[in-house]
DNA sequence: CGACTTACTAAACACCGTTCATTTATGGAT
DNA sequence: ATCCATAAATGAACGGTGTTTAGTAAGTCG
């Protein structure tokens, strides 16, 4: 058994986080467990609970790494793609793929919910924001003016639109094969979106 | 204590259901619980599992009735309209504030996973099918001929879409408050999909 | 009335998240 | 070198969970 000073609280927390995720990949949040974790890296739960306030907290660090992941891959196939529409749709390519390649861990950002109705932490939705941010920039560049809520309903859209498809390819329910098919009804999604985004002005109200 | 045909099965079933219905209503599906339900109607677990396979059977039940809510709103609805573009806006609409109205109804659908990965059966996958097909005939209404793989993809593409809105807006993802937000977020979605759509053939591949 | 059948119960099993009194190892002081 | 204060880690306990099943009691039929 692990005694005192062999780990820092720090190294304590990043093996807790790894194991968590290894878990997380290989068998879904559902399989995860404060005493699985707790096994995994050689301590016991009451350890674990020193560390993190409790395994919803836990659960919540290892999105934050996903979302980690997400955003940095985002970032590098962007570099792909010259104009804004085209890197409006990489955007949407990126994260199905990422959805379809780290499934499990991607499907605990959103099916993992909080226990009590008290919403995430500020670091958390910055995260978050940070993602919409990309659209955002995306789509001020698309010819035609927008005011800034204009824009920012449109990122709205977009990504909720992109995640309901992948939500769905996921649980099974659109009925389609394949990656490439979620892939290219996320496409048609977008580009036909976009299409009407630029065309004009669209009366939403 | 109920004792030996107080009521029949079906009773049984139909009081289960209801008792389940009213926890996940007022106080979310987290808070269910066979010992609940069981306490509710006045029989002991045991019996439950008489009647239903297990607590996945009888959420999957509950997820069934909700749909069927879902799909008669959508129906009646439905008559307010008359051209196919108003139509599928006032589908999404109807979406929106049904998930808005009977959200931890709603919530139970998408946020309850299956334990293993065996899917849904038939008869529930036909519930959501029939959603589908709701929107696919409006599609096909619409001005331009299209081939039936195309309306297929489109009407997933919308489905998916306001699926998503809706999640990110229960989840506050979003960042938006009130209903209002979301509906203009949808309709934006929709209205301007539906101008790229008609307008015309989108390479999607 | 007794036997059979079956509806139902209650207890058990193996887990879960979380807490906390207790034990144990250590660094510093004597 | 020994003691002590302190912090680290444990492990048992609590009240829950889904699920199974041996046993009991009630209704039915001969």
């Amino acid at each position: 058994m692990a005694r005192r000073s062999d780990h820092s609280r720090e190294e304590i927390r990043e093996m807790a986080l790894t194991a968590a995720e290894e878990i997380i990949t290989s068998q879904g949040y559902q399989m995860l467990s404060a005493r699985k974790v707790a096994g995994a890296i050689g301590y016991t739960v009451g350890t674990l609970y020193l560390v993190f306030e409790n395994l919803d907290d836990l659960i919540l660090q290892v999105n934050g790494r996903t979302l980690d992941r997400l955003h940095q891959q985002i970032l590098a196939d962007q570099e792909q793609c010259n104009d804004p529409e085209a890197c409006l749709l990489q955007l949407g390519h990126t994260y199905i793929a990422f959805a379809d390649t780290e499934s499990n861990a991607w499907k605990t950002i959103f099916e993992h919910r909080l226990s009590d109705d008290h919403q995430a932490p500020d670091w958390y939705r910055e995260k978050v924001a940070r993602m919409f941010a990309l659209v955002e920039e995306r789509l001020e560049l698309l010819p035609g003016q927008r005011n800034p809520q204009e824009i920012a309903e449109a990122a709205r859209a977009i990504w909720g639109g992109v995640h309901g498809i992948c939500i769905l390819a996921i649980n099974q329910t659109l009925g389609v094969a394949g990656v490439e098919s979620v892939q290219n009804i996320t496409q048609l999604l977008m580009s036909n979106f976009l299409k009407g985004f630029i065309n004009g002005q669209t009366n939403a109200a």
